[in-house]
DNA sequence: GGTCAGATTGACAACGTTGACTAGATTGGT
DNA sequence: ACCAATCTAGTCAACGTTGTCAATCTGACC
């Protein structure tokens, strides 16, 4: 059974082609008992768009592309399945577009992209999404984006933006390291060029100075948002003269890896060492002991993306009150679990 | 600037329009003169045909998705990049598709994702693709499909497939670590719904009966693919009262996770317990010491799948020597590195 | 009752491409 | 030199949808 047109709507409802598609797309401009009569019709028949015609038709169009660069495979996978159900609830189509920011002319590559495929915008992920080099020089184009990013703050320019405050939930995760007693806690980073890196690392200088705790530079060290690089700076660490009772891994591979560093050593989580990771990772709450974290939903932050995106390309397609807003803000939150639950000694 | 069409490309080479479309078709009968001139103006405007009008058009189409059920992001991120080479490549556009197997109807699903999306076929990635219920359930109904499964023989059924020959290799890895003159070697199972489990246990014990080692069951232990699944068993079996001496782990998480736990009881990998993994995962080079595995191109075999998916969809499309092929192997290589280098004691 | 503005609907063309069909050019056999 | 067969290239319509513009309908008002 072949698929269901506008034609056939058209002739179940009794009305021109026309206004069907003017239901479709939610136009003011058709009368109750019409629109009724039409959308029992789509019903009937299980009518669905169909997004090659719509795309060739109009200039408009109702697809998107997901741009990312991002060496994590459990964010990756995360931030897909969220933007591809948004996706499904708006009616667009996704591709994926996984680059590598460093190699070519990265601006031009999405340009080209965005003629070629047709595309009405794009989702841009961390970290290419914070780099505003390529942001503005897309946006001055006339290509519309959302981005995705870490900052404490709505930024500035012009695209629409969603913004996650890691630096408040760092921030928690350390206040909450503090609570449990402990006054000389490492900071392992993320890649530097990974806002969230730096933004994390600033929510916990912030807490620790605001508890006159001094930042020991002895205890802030960087590596990459990997199980290994959080593995041997741990190791380094915990054999070292004076161990941390307590580190905080800029993400949850980070800190697996702090853990395993730390039963290598004979250490005990909690009781020897506490241990925080960031980004609620599915294996976070499967490791022994489960691992403190901040859980940032990504499924949330696409959908809102989409949602700002959809926003700058069809304002009367969003309800009134949130079609002008342009940046949005979320915070992970604080997930204590067992990795943190003693007393520091 | 707008982007070109066939009828610019018309225009400049000085044909008609169907004639541009015969090249970009690979259609035999235009003259060798001709067709260079519109390649030319092809290449001179960057043209690149509009996929919309494309698949408005015929009932062809030139998009396809990728379906996948599959609790691995790395695996995951690794096939749609081949995947996504392989379809710029031969002029597709990719849509994903992760789902659920057990939830719903999966075969309904994808039916009506092909009928909706004007799919061309599909390219179907284990676990769903090795449940031949679904797969010719889908076949049947006319639906083009590429199955991506483990197996150690061609598999019978009417679609295409690329098969992995998991045991022709966890039989190389396993005779490498009788080389080593390991006799009491674990295997650690993944999702049993995972034909590659089964294949790599198949080559493990194929492997020991004809060194005329007995397989102990207590040594074969059944959990998932994940880190923590193999800290938890390695945990146990390593401090059990007859430890093996090797482990193999039926993937890279898992064999991570034996290592961590090898670690933690204070035990030196590989002089007291080797371990092996499986998959060539990034983080396996890099552990410490770094794994031995057995490397799957997934790049190759992504590629491969779209190739006999696209010979089906149009024989003339790809060379003629491969054209009728359906079916093609893969079989993983042994990587030897550190975690298995020492000779069992 | 007639007129007009606004609301509602419809007819038609167009988006870029390809399938079906047709026309002109070339070749080979007589 | 002529006709048929074969090659090559062109014309036109159609895919499913929406923008433009015109037609019809409604009701308020004089």
């Amino acid at each position: 059974m072949s698929k269901a047109t506008i034609k056939d709507v058209a002739r179940v409802a009794e009305v021109s082609l026309k206004t069907v598609s003017r239901v479709i797309n939610n136009e003011p401009t058709v009368k109750e008992a019409t629109r009724k009569k039409v959308l029992q019709a789509i019903e009937e028949l299980r009518y669905q768009p169909d997004m090659s015609a719509r795309n060739l038709r109009g200039n408009k169009s109702y697809a998107i592309a997901l741009v990312y660069d991002n060496p994590n495979p459990y964010y990756v996978v995360d931030v897909q399945e969220g933007v591809l159900q948004a996706c499904r609830e708006l009616g667009y189509s996704l591709q994926i577009h996984p680059c590598n920011a460093n190699d070519g002319d990265i601006v031009e590559e999405l340009a080209e992209l965005v003629r070629n495929s047709r595309l009405a915008g794009l989702v841009i992920a961390p970290p290419i999404s914070e780099d505003d080099r390529v942001t503005d020089a897309l946006y001055e184009q006339g290509i519309h984006l959302v981005r995705i990013i870490s900052a404490s703050k709505a930024p500035d320019g012009a695209s629409p933006a969603v913004y996650v405050n890691d630096r408040a939930a760092a921030h928690a995760v350390t206040d909450h390291l503090i609570h449990k007693g402990h006054n000389n806690i490492a900071f392992l980073w993320g890649e530097e060029e990974h806002h969230s890196s730096g933004e994390r690392f600033a929510g916990y200088r912030a807490a620790l100075e605001e508890h006159g705790i001094p930042v020991q530079d002895s205890l802030v060290i960087e590596g990459s948002y990997s199980f290994d690089s959080g593995f041997q700076r741990a190791n380094t660490l915990l054999s070292g003269d004076t161990p941390p009772s307590a580190i905080f891994g800029c993400n949850d591979e980070i800190a697996a890896g702090a853990l395993a560093a730390a039963k290598s050593l004979g250490l005990r989580v909690p009781e020897d060492v506490a241990i925080a990771g960031f980004e609620n990772s599915p294996f976070s709450k499967h490791a022994q002991p489960p691992l403190t974290t901040a859980a940032q939903s990504l499924g949330d932050i696409a959908k809102k993306a989409m949602m700002l995106l959809v926003s700058e390309l069809r304002p009367q397609a969003v309800d009134g009150e949130s079609a002008s807003e342009r940046k949005s803000e979320f915070i992970p939150e604080l997930i204590a679990r067992a990795s943190t639950s003693a007393e520091a000694r």
